[in-house]
Order: structure tokens, then sequence, then C-alpha cells
DNA sequence: TAGTCTACTGAACATGTGTTCAATCGATGC
DNA sequence: GCATCGATTGAACACATGTTCAGTAGACTA
């Protein structure tokens, strides 16, 4: 039930706020319990709410750890270069109760989620602005827009893995789901999906005459 | 406190069905109350247990009835030709309930979701089938994969509305996003992202060799 | 050594909520 | 008119869970 042991040197509060982490993440914040994550940590529910207040004082803090978490783990792989697919793999590996826990918060609408996303968007942006520079990325006049898009399916797709890996008719897991998912939306975010450009142009048309373009705009 | 009046003619077990499929939308299932739902359909909360029999069985009929109208409505805009966007718009809002009530189950993995978005994904896959045929959509041997994912682009992005309006800085409210998002997502969907192949081709040789691809493969 | 302070516990408390149940009401059939 | 049966209610029950609190133990200080 508990899973401490003699070996663990992290500080009780440190113990308590990375078990809140793991259940927060596991099943969200309004059903994990505080018994819960005391008897992970190894301690009394009396002793979580000694240290923290209340439980929303405890998601506070862990809120705010995940975010400064994500931002320190972020300056590290710029700071370090961070080339090698594997060690970023690696990195991402360690961080999946991070990223469990942030998916649970935009699950909630907790206000850590809207931080994090914000701070995601403001970083992808400028990766954005640097690939176009580098001519990776196709160059766009709304470059601001269509990050915030790719952003919110990109996580959209993590929060609705579950479904997607059972229509494909594959396990949920990375190494069954990822070969497939990743050419599915690399075709995608290379080539488009319209064969042609007649919703794009059906679409200005609308936006300069107000007047509404004559099929629905989007299939998929 | 309750919204019936008498000329609600809908049966008493139509009302309470009625009212947690709004409550559930609107809150979720487990954040909804009986008490609520019962106080909504204007009983008491000992008639929905008397009709439902537990809370769990409320649901059971809600998903049912939410998979069944999804259902019946598309039959419907089949069957009608349904080549009017303003009347398809508004259908959509009159269906809007049921979408909330749809993207709260996907929120929190009740079975009803994984049925729901099975099913959207059978029709969305023969619509693009259908536009491959008709040359709206371009062809591609991999287009099961691509609906899939597409699909849970399309519901993430729904999901995650309210952070996407925080970064785009408009409202959350459809007349005011929807142009952003709308026009963002048919210049991803018409022309991708990435300005050349490199990508999808250090992918097709990774899937070939078994070799990692140099780089990272999605800066979205 | 005495005092104080903090970490910590376990029990008790308060509340919200799903559920049960006896009682009532009203209609329907005999 | 009477009986029966389903719809309906309101109170009570059971339980989970956040929170409080008195009390204990150990460490640190004067």
């Amino acid at each position: 039930m508990c899973s401490i042991d003699a070996t663990d040197d992290r500080t009780t509060l440190a113990r308590i706020r990375d078990a809140a982490i793991v259940r927060f993440g596991e099943v969200g914040f309004s059903k994990a319990t505080v018994r819960d994550i005391a008897a992970a940590a190894g301690v009394s529910a009396g002793l979580v709410l000694h240290h923290f207040g209340s439980k929303a004082g405890l998601r506070e803090t862990c809120d705010d750890y995940v975010v400064a978490e994500f931002a320190r783990s972020r300056v590290e792989a710029v700071e370090s270069g961070e080339t090698d697919p594997f060690a970023a793999m690696a990195s991402v590996q360690a961080e999946q109760h991070l990223m469990r826990y942030f998916l649970q918060s935009l699950r909630e609408g907790s206000p850590a989620a809207g931080r994090l996303f914000a701070a995601s968007f403001e970083e992808t942006l400028r990766l954005m602005e640097l690939s176009v520079e580098q001519g990776v990325i196709r160059p766009s006049d709304n470059l601001h827009d269509a990050t915030a898009v790719l952003l919110a399916w990109q996580f959209g797709g993590m929060l609705l893995q579950e479904h997607v890996a059972r229509v494909m008719g594959v396990g949920t897991d990375v190494a069954e789901m990822m070969p497939r998912y990743a050419c599915a939306s690399l075709e995608v975010l290379t080539h488009g999906v319209f064969a042609d450009t007649r919703y794009e142009d059906a679409w200005r048309e609308f936006a300069a005459n107000g007047e509404p373009p004559p099929t629905e705009e989007d299939p998929a």
C-alpha cells in the first residue's frame, strides 16, 4: 500500500507532493482522495492537511511544481542541445507522470492546465518561427493561429489516445500505437488532406464577402 | 430551480432522462448529483432511482439515448440531402447538448464515448472514401489511420476549445472562435505544415530500416 | 533539565451524495 | 365502492471523504 522504503531520502513534504502528482495523474483530482495520497506517501491523512492546508492547497503546490518541472526540463533540453532522439525519448519517459498530470488537468480544466497550455504554446510558437526560418515549416501569414490549432490537435490526440487505438485496432501502449499514429499524422501534416484549394478558396471568399461557402467546409 | 411547465408533454421518464443529459453534459457524470437532476426534472430524487435503478442505470439510459439520437439525426441528414449549410448549422445547434454530453463522456472515459467515437469513425471513414472518389480528398494508401487521426484532432480540438481560445485571444463562443479556428485548420489541412517531405522520408526510411530518423519527427 | 516547537497520528466531525423504504396519491379494473 | 398497482414523495440510512483537533514523540534551545 505504501511505496516508500528506507532509502527514500526525499523530505516528507516532497514525498506527499510526488504521491499526489502520481495519483492526480492517474485518476484525476476529484477522484483522488487525501487518504489514498497519504497512504502512498506512507503518512497519515492528517499530516497531508497539516502541511498543505487543504486538498486544494495540495493541488496548488502540485500545479506549481509540475509547471516548474516542465519548464526546467525544457531549459535543460535546450541548453544541452538535445539532438539525440533517444535521449529525448528517455526524458519524455521520465516525465511520463508529469505528462499524465498535465493531461488530467486538461481534462478537468484546472488552472494549471491553462498555464501549461499557454507556456507550451509560447514555446511551440518560437519553435515554429525558427522552423520557418530554417525552411522546415511552410511559411504562413497565420502562424500564430496555426500553432494554436496544431497544439490543440497534439494534446487532443493524446487525450483520445485510447479511442484512436481502438478504431485502429492496436493496443494503447506507445510501442504499438506510435508508428501508426506518427505515420498517419506525418502524411496529413506533410501533404494536407484536401486534394485542392477549393475549401480554402471558398473560405476566403466567405471571409471577404460575408457569403457562406456553398458546401460544408470540413469533411474530416 | 425546476425547468418544467404545464405545456411540457414529455413523459416523466423522458424529462428525467433529458435533464440528466443536460446535467451530465454540463458538469460531467461524477459531479452531477441525482438530486440536481431530479430538481431539474421537477421530481424527487427517489423517483429517479425508482425509474432507473441507480445513477449508473440512468447513465446507461442516457448513453443509449444519445447514441441513438446521433444516429437518427445523421440518418435524417443523409435522407434529406442536407446540402444547405444553414440547416446543418441549425441542426448542430439543436444537438448542442448532445455534443456536450459526448464531449464530457470523452473526458471521463465512459463506455458511451467509445461507442460514439467508433460510430463516428465508421461514418467519417465512409465519407472520406466518398470524398476521395469525388476528388475532394487526396487519395491515400492509409486512409483508415488518417481518418482516425483526423477525428481525434477534431474532437480533441473541441475538448481544448477553451485553451485554444485563450491563446488566440478570443472568447470561447463559436461566433468569435470559429472563423479563426476554421481558417487556421483549413490552411493546415489544405497545404500541410511541413515545407517539404524530409520528415516523411525520414520516417519511411526508419520504418524500412528500423533506423530512427535523425531529428525529431514532429516539431508541432 | 525544562520548555517549546514542529512533525505526526488517530479518532472524531461535518457534509455531500447514492440509495432504501414506508407511506401517500391517483388511476384503473372488477 | 373497493382493491390493486404503479407513480411519487420525503425522510432516513450508509458510506465516502475533506477537515479538525487533541494528544504524542522527538528534537532543539535556554
